[in-house]
DNA sequence: AACTCATATGTAAATACTTATATATAAATA
DNA sequence: TATTTATATATAAGTATTTACATATGAGTT
């Protein structure tokens, strides 16, 4: 039930054509949700038999016609009831922090390997949206206007920037531990090569507190 | 294909019925994970099919029979092979962020309310996983070992703590720069009292500073 | 005494999401 | 020149997920 409001709040601030969504979509609203046309599509035709949008065909030439949805006074008090409504704490679907959860089941040093890909994938895509901030930013200084629209999001661009920053952090800290308990995956180690378990229960207080006190007794 | 995953995963651990893979999924793997009794039964009987898992039943008094899933090689060479592969970024649905996105559609004082609530259903979950990690940690330090297995969960807890933490900082300061920024709001407002355009750019650069640098020119 | 909760396994139906296919043109790239 | 990419809409098929239903018992709560 949440495309549809993903739809709706676009077309309460432009008309817009599902094409159009979907670019939205995969571009700044990726932070927080994605989608793809082919269920876009059919969500704009149950919207439109619910009145809650309206469409009109616009005719092109050398490409194909638009169909350009607008929303209704049913669909802004919609969009509005939804965004005033009782948040919910999304469910998360992370598969890399499974794996990561899994890979005792593998050697250190893949382990390490995988942490280090991972860290260079998330860097590059705070790279990315780093170079958005700073147009985004140009254009405001610019138009020396800031309204709600633009502070709300960038709440939003601030909280995927940071979530960004924060999971590269953590790989770092996490390979940083792993290096240092790596003795833990030998099996045939010779006793003194073996960590001792003072010392690992100091790193892994180290690595906790680098985040989050833990305040204990 | 992920579900599978997260079940042959857990078997790789310790033999379990489909019941005790439920509440390992909204305990301790909620963190990154979650599946219904009825997803999980019906891939439990896939898995059997194709050989990567067994079962028997174990009869019990006064409750219902257990049906006890245990590992093959097989599955163990598939969950072995699925930890190693290359990580993907997975693909957001925060359907509060998007509620964020769209609050220019209702008022500040909402958006103050809502900002407010997440914060603190954010920080009751933030405070039970705080008493987990406590007891996980204590239990750690009678045991006095540490193993592979160990150090990989307390890499995904503490990620999960963190994300908690981030948040409702996130919330925190969110919720100053909107009321910092409140006379945007009022479209009647007398142009003395309306936000003069450098003192809301001021209060947004600390705010983007205050998670990331932004090293702009 | 009636109701809810925890234990335990399942099926059925409905919804949500992904992948593949179809059509059509222009521009850009290999 | 052939392929890919971008524009634009749409359906079909398959997979994944959620919600509802069905059954059974003991323990705890109202």
């Amino acid at each position: 039930m949440t495309l549809r409001h993903a739809i709706l709040g676009l077309l309460s601030k432009w008309d817009a054509t599902g094409y159009d969504i979907k670019k939205e979509f995969d571009d700044f609203m990726s932070i927080f949700w994605h989608s793809h046309l082919s269920q876009i599509y059919p969500e704009l035709n149950k919207l439109e038999t619910e009145e809650l949008v309206t469409s009109r065909l616009i005719p092109q030439e050398g490409k194909p016609h638009k169909k350009v949805y607008s929303i209704t006074d049913g669909g802004i008090e919609e969009i509005t009831n939804w965004v005033g409504s009782p948040p919910e704490i999304p469910k998360i679907k992370d598969s890399f922090l499974m794996q990561v959860f899994f890979m005792d089941n593998i050697s250190v040093d893949q382990v390490i390997f995988q942490l280090k890909y991972y860290q260079g994938v998330r860097q590059k895509r705070l790279d990315e949206m780093k170079l958005t901030v700073q147009e985004a930013w140009k254009s405001i200084k610019e138009r020396q206007t800031m309204t709600p629209r633009l502070l709300m999001s960038s709440a939003v661009l601030r909280r995927g920037l940071e979530q960004e920053v924060q999971y590269i952090k953590w790989c770092e800290e996490t390979i940083q531990l792993v290096e240092a308990c790596k003795s833990l995956w030998d099996p045939d180690a010779s006793l003194d090569s073996v960590l001792p378990f003072e010392e690992a229960k100091d790193l892994m207080e180290e690595y906790f507190n680098a985040a989050v006190g833990l305040e204990e007794d």
